[in-house]
DNA sequence: CTCATTGCAAATGGTTTGCATTGGG
DNA sequence: CCCAATGCAAACCATTTGCAATGAG
C-alpha cells in the first residue's frame, strides 16, 4: 500500500493542452484544436492511426505532426505494448510509469516514490550518470481475469 | 553499492547459441552458423541492419528469422533507445534490465535485487496481476563525459 | 523424397518529409 | 504581406510475408 499511487490524476482540458502549445510558440489553429479535443476521449491508450480516423477534417501529417509536439512539451507519452506496438496516453502526472495489460493492451500509469528511491539508490553502483528511465509493469488487468475467456 | 550487478557475465558462445537454437527444434544451418558466429563479436548493442551488412551472404529475411528465433529463445534483447530506435544485445542473464547511454546508444546491462523486490511489493497495490516488467536506466556512460565533445 | 529453410521482392505498419498551397497575425 | 501551418503523396525505416527454389536428413 501506500507510495504507489495509480488513482486517475486530473488530466489537463483541451484548453490547456492548447495553451500549453502556444507557450512552445505555436499557434492554437482549428486542426490542433480538433486534436487535443478528442484527446480528451481517450482513456486508456490510443494509436495515431485512432486519431485520423476520427478526424477525416485533419491530414494525416498534421496529426502526426501535433502529437509529436505534445510529445515533446511533455503532455502526451508514447507507451510501447510488450509486442514493440506504440500507444500513445494523456500524461496525467509530471513522472510516472506505465502499466500494460498484455490482454487487452490497456495502458495505466502509476508512480511510486519507492521506485524512485531505489533508482537513485541503484544509479550510485552503475557507471556514468544517470539522466532517467523508463519502465513498464505487464500485468492482466482486473476486466481481462475476471472474463473467463473460452477461446485462449 | 551491492544488490547491483552490472559486470559483464559471460556470454554463451556461437556454439551454444546454436545449440540452444536445435533445442528448440531448429536446424543448424550455415547461414543460422553464420549470424550466430557474428554475434560474438557484438558487444554494445546493434542493430539487424548492421548485421545484415556484414552477412552479405545471408540474405535479409534470413537474419531477421534468425534474429526473431533467438529473441524466442531469450538470448537476445532488443532494447529500445530514447528515442525510439530499435537495438539488440546478446543477454548475458536470465533477468535483467538495460542501460542507454544517451549520447553514444550504447546498451549495457544490469540486475538488481533490490528493484526486484520493490517491483514485487508495488504488485500488492496495483490492481490487476503483474506478468512482468521491463526497465531501462538512461545515462551518459563514462568515456562519452570523459569526452570534451567541442561540437554540442 | 520431403519438409524445413532460404532468398527475393513486394507488402506492411508506423512515421516523416518535400513541396506547393493556404491562412492568420 | 509573410511565414507558420497544412495536405498530399512519396519516402522512409524496421520488419514481415508470399512464394518458388534449394538443400539437408
Amino acid at each position: 500500500m501506500a507510495n504507489v499511487k495509480s488513482e486517475p490524476a486530473p488530466r489537463p482540458s483541451p484548453a490547456e493542452l492548447l495553451a500549453i502549445l502556444e507557450d512552445h510558440g505555436y499557434r492554437p489553429t482549428n486542426q490542433r484544436r480538433d486534436v487535443v479535443s478528442l484527446l480528451e476521449s481517450k482513456e486508456v491508450g490510443f494509436t495515431v492511426e485512432e486519431l485520423t480516423e476520427e478526424l477525416i477534417e485533419v491530414g494525416r501529417a498534421t496529426v502526426y505532426r501535433t502529437v509529436k509536439l505534445l510529445l515533446d512539451a511533455g503532455v502526451l507519452c508514447k507507451v510501447t505494448l510488450a509486442d514493440g506496438t506504440p500507444k500513445y496516453i494523456v500524461a496525467r502526472r509530471e513522472h510516472h510509469h506505465h502499466t500494460v495489460c498484455v490482454r487487452c493492451d490497456t495502458v495505466g500509469e502509476f508512480r511510486s516514490s519507492t521506485v524512485e528511491r531505489v533508482l537513485r539508490t541503484i544509479g550510485a553502483d552503475i557507471p556514468g550518470t544517470i539522466v532517467g528511465h523508463r519502465m513498464e509493469i505487464f500485468l492482466i488487468c482486473e476486466s481481462c481475469s475476471d472474463t473467463i475467456n473460452y477461446f485462449r
